[in-house]
DNA sequence: AAAAATTTCGTGCATATGCACTTTACTGGT
DNA sequence: ACCAGTAAAGTGCATATGCACGAAATTTTT
């Protein structure tokens, strides 16, 4: 008989499926917090992880985000019209960089008062040791990625 | 100064934006590990739901699949066209039943072995330990849903 | 029974995500 | 300098997701 410590996965749900439910509850979550901010968290992270890196190339940010190169371009599109990012051409002809302008700056500003009440929720209903706890097993998850880059 | 138990949200990075990352890396790995069978994961999760639970209407599954009645009628259209769906009126004449077709149970049966081969591969490299946490984090953040029922 | 409120669903629009294919530019070997 | 290979980005297509709005049917109120 298996030892008891092997638990079987056969048993279990879909645990992408359970991990999809999730995001989507989660997400939810975030922006109904944050619907007075005109930015969807998957646009907050997006600006926020230009803030905290400076200036990317393209293929460079989708790496660091797990996100597909063309996915991330496109994402971009709408923040670029709104005037909170900036594309230029990069050293390389090929190349396109992205960088958080001016305007992009105050408007994270502004929205993260609104993220950090979601963020509070989730810890005064989850309880932080089971974030953390979280946190932790989605990095692990994160690292499963067929093309990730483990360095992350 | 504050107790080492109430470890600040603050400090933490966005858990959405984890939580998204980690969705998209695992339905990467789901996606791949399935290519040979037609079926993406997403999909894959619906039909099972529908096996598991019998025809039901559109509404109703939105809301066990925490997901957006209009999202779901639309992820509905290619297993339709595909013949794995059917949708049938329901007895009120402004319902819809959706019901798994005999090629739809096939089709389950058939990607089954992919998905499982996924399913083990997230136990082999993470541990059964930690998947089964993992997975009980994420009914809790289920729960944070605001339009959540929380009985699933 | 008629009006009002509610339920169920669809449609148009916008963002989010990824694949296959193409284009453009650099790089290295000859 | 030239050519083959590679690297970065764009485009078209398809699915995934959610909102605002509207249409049709049912239920509730009066």
């Amino acid at each position: 008989m298996p030892s008891p410590n092997i638990v079987s996965t056969a048993g279990l749900p879909c645990v992408c499926g359970r991990l999809r439910r999730a995001a989507r509850a989660l997400t939810q979550l975030y922006d109904d917090a944050m619907a007075d901010t005109g930015l969807r968290v998957t646009q907050f992270s997006l600006l926020r992880t230009l803030d905290a890196r400076g200036p990317q190339r393209i293929s460079e940010l989708a790496v660091i985000m797990l996100l597909d190169r063309t996915a991330l371009s496109r994402n971009l599109e709408p923040l670029v019209t709104e005037g909170l990012l900036a594309v230029a051409a990069g050293k390389d002809a090929r190349t396109r960089e992205v960088s958080l302008t001016r305007l992009g700056r105050v408007r994270i500003a502004a929205a993260k008062p609104s993220w950090e009440r979601a963020q509070r929720e989730v810890g005064r209903r989850l309880g932080s040791p089971k974030v953390a706890l979280l946190v932790g097993l989605l990095l692990d998850i994160e690292a499963l990625h067929p093309h990730a880059d483990t360095s992350t």
